[in-house]
DNA sequence: ATTTGTGAAATTATTCACAGCT
DNA sequence: AGCTGTGAATAATTTCACAAAT
C-alpha cells in the first residue's frame, strides 16, 4: 500500500494488465516514487541556465538529487522522447512535467484552519505559481471570522459546503487540530471535494474515490531524530 | 537512494555484512519505510483502549493503517519479542519504539524563521510531548526580533551560532524563504548542528555526517494533483 | 485457539550496460 | 562522440503461509 496516501484512490490497476506495457503514455497510473521525483525534475528545471535550451539526463538528475538512470527511466514512463546524442528540450520536458502532473489546470483550493499554518500555505508562493488558487478559507474561532488572510475573507466553518459550492473548490487543504479533522474531511466530502491536502496528526477515514495525502511533521522530526541516533548524528 | 533525506548519513551500511541478520537488535540501521511506519505504530498506540494492556499485530496494524505481516516484520527487526497467542505489550511496545526512534532523549531545537509556518511549528504540541523543546529562535526580520512565540524571545539571524552554543541546540528546524536556506544550512553546520529539518523548497548541500530532511509542502501538493487527474479524482 | 516470528515467494524499485539514434 | 531508451540484472520491500509458542 500507499504510504502516505490514505484512500485507495492513490493504487490503481495496471490498465494493460499483459505484457506489452512500453512506452506507456498517459494511461498507466505511474508509481508513487516517480510521481515524487517529477517534481523535483520540475523545480530543478528553474535551475538550469536561461540560455540552455536542451538538458542532459545527467545534468538534470545530479540537479534533482537522482541519478540518471533513473531519470531516464521515469521519463520513459510517459512515452517521452528526448534525442538521443543531445538531451531532452527543456521548454517541452517543462510542458510534459507540468500536464502530467496536472499543473496546468485551475485548482480550485479551499483553506479549513485559519491558523499560522493555514496563514503560511495561504502565503505560499509556490502553489499560486503552479495553477493553486485559494479561493475560500473557514475558522471555527470566532476572532479570526472576519480576519482578510492574502485578499480571502476568512468564514465562519459552517460555510464550509457554501463555499465550497460556490466556488467550485476542487481540492482542500485542512490545517485545523487533530480532533477536528475527521468531521471537517468528513463535511468536505459531503460537499464534493475529492482531493484533500492535510496537515492534521491524525489519520482520516474517506470514502473510495476520495484521496486523502497527510503531511505529518511529528513524523518528519521523529524520523530525524532516528536517523540522528542510528547513524551516528548525536552529540554526546 | 533516500527520497526525502539529503546527505548520505541516513543511507547506511549493514553492520553484519555477510547471512545472519536474525533479530538484528539495534545495531542494524532499520529501512526509512520501516522507520516511517514505527512513527505510526507509536501514533496508533494511543488510539489503543485505556484499560487494554495488550495488542494484536493485526489490532495495531489496522489502527497504524498496513498490514499485520508488515508490523511484524518492522517489529522483528527491533530484536522485539511479543507473546505467541497474546500479542505485544502496549506499555513496552511504546517503550520500545520511543527508544528505537531516539524519543528518549531531550532533543534542543533551534528554530529559523519566525515567519506564520516558524510560529505554528514552534507551538506544535506533537513536538513538546515527545521530547522536542525549542530552545532558541531567530528571525532576519527586524519587526519580529525582540517579540515572544511561546515563551521564547525572538533574536537576531547573527545569533544563530551564540544560541546554538549557548542552548547546546542538536536539532534545527528551518522555515526559511528558499534563498536562504543554504546559507542558515552553512550558519548551523558550522555552529555544530548536525540534524536539520528544513521546509525550505530547496535542496540544500551538506558535508557528511550531517543530515537534512526536506518537508516539501508544494511536492505533496502537487502529488495530489497528479493522483486527482490519473486516478479520476477530478471533476469536470 | 490465538497470535507471533520468519523463511520463502512475490512484487516492486533501482541500477547496469549497451544497442541505437542523432 | 554523445546521450537516450530499455531489456536484463540486481536489490529492496512486501506479502504469504505456516511452524512454534503460549
Amino acid at each position: 500500500m500507499n504510504p502516505d496516501s490514505e484512500s485507495d484512490a492513490a493504487a490503481h490497476l495496471e490498465l494493460f494488465p499483459s505484457g506489452h506495457s512500453t512506452a506507456a503514455s498517459a494511461n498507466t497510473v505511474l508509481p508513487e516514487a516517480t510521481v515524487r521525483r517529477l517534481t523535483s525534475y520540475l523545480r530543478a528545471l528553474d535551475l538550469v541556465n536561461e540560455e540552455q535550451t536542451t538538458v542532459s539526463s545527467q545534468g538534470l538528475a545530479e540537479a534533482a538529487g537522482t541519478n540518471s538512470a533513473t531519470l531516464r527511466k521515469d521519463l520513459s514512463l510517459m512515452g517521452t522522447y528526448g534525442r538521443r546524442g543531445v538531451g531532452y528540450d527543456v521548454k517541452l520536458l517543462r510542458e510534459l512535467l507540468e500536464n502530467t502532473l496536472g499543473l496546468n489546470r485551475e485548482w480550485r483550493v479551499m483553506l479549513v484552519g485559519a491558523g499560522n499554518l493555514g496563514r503560511a500555505l495561504a502565503g505560499y508562493a509556490g502553489f499560486s505559481s503552479h495553477g493553486f488558487r485559494f479561493v475560500g478559507v473557514v475558522d471555527n474561532n470566532p476572532d479570526l471570522v472576519g480576519m482578510k488572510i492574502h485578499d480571502l475573507d476568512v468564514s465562519s466553518s459552517d460555510k464550509i459546503s457554501a463555499i465550497v459550492t460556490e466556488h467550485r473548490a476542487n481540492l482542500a487543504v485542512v490545517t485545523v487540530p487533530g480532533a477536528a479533522a475527521q468531521h471537517v474531511v468528513d463535511e468536505l466530502v459531503e460537499a464534493g471535494v475529492r482531493n484533500i491536502l492535510s496537515f492534521a496528526p491524525v489519520r482520516v477515514t474517506v470514502p473510495a474515490g476520495v484521496t486523502v495525502r497527510r503531511v505529518d511533521v511529528a513524523r518528519e522530526i521523529q524520523m530525524l531524530a532516528y536517523f540522528a541516533v542510528a547513524g551516528g548524528g548525536m552529540d554526546k
